[in-house]
RNA sequence: GCGGGUGUCGCCAAGCGGUUAAGGCCUCGGAUUGUGGUUCCGAUAUUCGUGGGUUCGAUCCCCAUCACCCGCCCCA
C-alpha cells in the first residue's frame, strides 16, 4: 500500500470548510486593504532561495528539496517571500504606484523531521507591500495580519515586536555582542559558535538553556536593552508603535526576538499562541529592505508576513459542512436525475439515490444530509406534482414543481 | 541530526502467553416492500504493521525492520 510520504498530509472533505474559511476571510479582509493576490510557481531556481533567504539559515542548509533537470537545480519553495520579490523584479511591478500590496496563499516544503503544528509540505498564507519604507506600512501589515485573525475568531494571540535596526547599527551591535562573548565563547553550544561567526544575532534566542544562562550576564543584557538601532531606526520603531496604540493592537516588545531568516531588517514580529505546542508561532514577518536590490531589482523597501494554515486551522473552530438543500427521494433514477438538474439550475443544491434503493433508506440518507426530502414517485410523476418534506419539522406537502422549489428556496 | 512513544476491522478501542480476537461508531441488509432523525435483529478482522526468534503454543515475550506520533533544533 502506497502511503501519503511522512510529513504530508490529505486535507480531507471532513476538514475542507474550514479551509475554505480561512481562505474566503483572507480574500475578503486582504481585499478591503486593497492588497492583491499573486501566485507563483512553486519551484523556482534553487539560487533564488540561497542568495534571497540566505545561506546562513537552516531553511537553505538542510531543510530544501532540490534536484536537477536538465542540468539547472531546481528547489519546491520553502517560503514565497523570495519568490514574490522575483516575480515583482521580473515583471517590473517596480513600475507601478507604490505601495504595491500583494498577497499569495500555497503550499510550501522543508525537509524537517514533522511533529505537530509542523510538516514537509504545509501551507502558507501571507501579504507582502513593496515601496514604503514608512513604519506606517509596518502598523498595516501587521494590523493586516492581526484583522485576519481576529475574521477568524482568533483575539487572545500574542504579538510580539522588536527592531534589529539597519545594517549600520546592526553592524555596531553586532561587533559589541561579539567582544561580550568572546570571553565565554567556549562556553557556548556548536551551533552559538558558528552563529557567533555568520550571525551572531541569532545567539540572542538559541534555546539552549545554558547558552541562555550565559546571556543572562550583565554586560549582555546591558547591551540588549540599550536600545542600539540608532536614532533613525529608533524613531522608525517609535512610530511603528505609536501607529499600533492607535489601532489598538496590543502587543509586547521582545527584545531578543530576531528571527531565523538573513534578509529581515528593522521590524520584526511574531504572533504566538499558548494553544499550538512548542511550535507556537502562527505568525512570523518583517521589513526587508535589502532583498530586491540584492536579487537584482532597484532598491525597493518591503515588509511582509507569513502566516502556517495548519496552525491557523488547528486553532480556529472547526466548522461542520453544509446540509444539501434537498435529497431526491425516488424509485426512478433517471426521473430522478431530471429533477435534480432542474434543481440545481435553480440554484437548489440536491442529490439522489443512484441505487433505488427503499425508500426507508433514501429518507435515512435524505436526514443526515438535507434540509428536504423531495418524494419523486410513481403518484408524483402521474399527477406531475413533487411531494416535499421539510426533514426538521417533519411537514410534508404535495406541491406543483414552481411552488415546491419556492418553498426549498425559502 | 539527536531523544522518547505507539502500531489489533474505515474510525475509536478491549485483550497482555492457550479467547470462536470483546464492545462502540460508521457502513450494509432486515423488522407486512412510499417516509427519516428512536428502537430491535443480523452482516462485516482465517487475523492483531512487516520479517525473524523464544515456546508444545504468541496479538500478547525478544530482536530487527518499516510507518506514524511527540520532544530537541529550526520555523509558519
Amino acid at each position: 500500500m502506497i502511503q501519503a510520504q511522512k510529513g504530508t498530509k490529505d486535507i480531507l472533505p471532513q476538514d475542507i470548510k474550514t479551509w475554505q474559511i480561512m481562505e474566503e476571510k483572507a480574500l475578503d479582509i486582504f481585499n478591503k486593504s486593497n492588497f492583491y493576490e499573486i501566485r507563483t510557481p512553486i519551484f523556482e531556481a534553487t539560487e533564488l532561495f540561497s542568495r534571497g533567504v540566505g545561506d546562513s539559515t537552516d531553511i537553505v542548509n538542510k531543510e530544501m528539496y532540490t534536484f536537477e533537470k536538465a542540468e539547472r537545480s531546481i528547489t519546491l519553495r520553502p517560503e514565497n517571500t523570495a519568490g514574490v520579490v522575483r516575480a515583482f523584479i521580473e515583471n517590473g511591478l517596480f513600475r507601478l504606484t507604490p505601495p504595491i500590496k500583494l498577497w499569495y496563499k500555497g503550499p510550501m516544503f522543508r525537509y524537517e523531521r514533522p511533529q505537530a503544528g509542523r510538516q514537509r509540505q504545509f501551507h502558507q498564507i501571507g501579504i507582502e507591500m513593496f515601496g514604503s519604507a514608512e513604519p506606517i506600512a509596518d502598523a498595516e501589515c501587521i494590523n493586516t495580519a492581526v484583522k485576519y485573525l481576529n475574521s477568524l475568531g482568533l483575539n487572545d494571540l500574542n504579538v510580539e515586536i522588536n527592531s534589529l535596526g539597519c545594517t549600520n547599527c546592526r553592524e555596531t551591535f553586532r561587533n559589541n555582542l561579539r567582544k561580550l562573548i568572546l570571553p565565554n565563547l567556549e562556553k557556548f553550544c556548536e551551533d552559538c559558535k558558528l552563529r557567533y561567526e555568520k550571525n551572531p544575532l541569532r545567539i540572542l534566542d538559541c534555546k539552549n538553556p545554558s547558552c541562555n544562562e550565559l546571556l543572562k550576564e550583565k554586560s549582555i543584557q546591558n547591551l540588549i536593552n540599550t536600545d542600539f538601532i540608532c536614532e533613525e531606526c529608533a524613531e522608525h520603531f517609535a512610530k511603528l508603535k505609536s501607529y499600533l496604540d492607535m489601532l489598538n493592537v496590543n502587543y509586547t516588545v521582545n527584545k531578543q526576538l530576531v528571527r531565523g531568516l538573513d534578509y529581515y531588517n528593522r521590524t520584526v514580529f511574531e504572533i504566538k499562541s499558548n494553544a499550538l505546542g512548542s511550535q507556537n508561532a502562527v505568525c512570523g514577518g518583517g521589513r526587508y529592505d535589502g532583498l530586491v536590490e540584492m536579487l537584482g531589482g532597484p532598491a525597493t523597501p518591503a515588509i511582509g508576513w507569513a502566516m502556517g494554515m495548519e496552525r491557523l486551522f488547528s486553532l480556529i473552530e472547526q466548522s461542520k459542512s453544509q446540509k444539501l438543500d434537498a435529497f431526491v427521494v425516488s424509485d426512478n433514477p433517471a426521473e430522478a436525475l431530471k429533477l435534480c438538474e432542474e434543481l440545481r439550475c435553480n440554484n437548489i443544491s440536491c442529490d439522489f439515490d443512484y441505487a433505488s434503493r427503499k425508500f426507508k433508506k433514501q429518507f435515512e440518507k435524505a436526514s443526515k444530509i438535507a434540509n428536504f426530502a423531495v418524494v419523486l414517485g410513481e403518484s408524483e410523476l402521474e399527477t406531475n406534482t413533487l411531494t416535499v418534506k421539510n426533514l426538521e419539522s417533519s411537514e410534508q406537502l404535495n406541491l406543483n414543481k414552481s411552488d415546491a422549489i419556492k418553498l426549498i428556496c425559502s
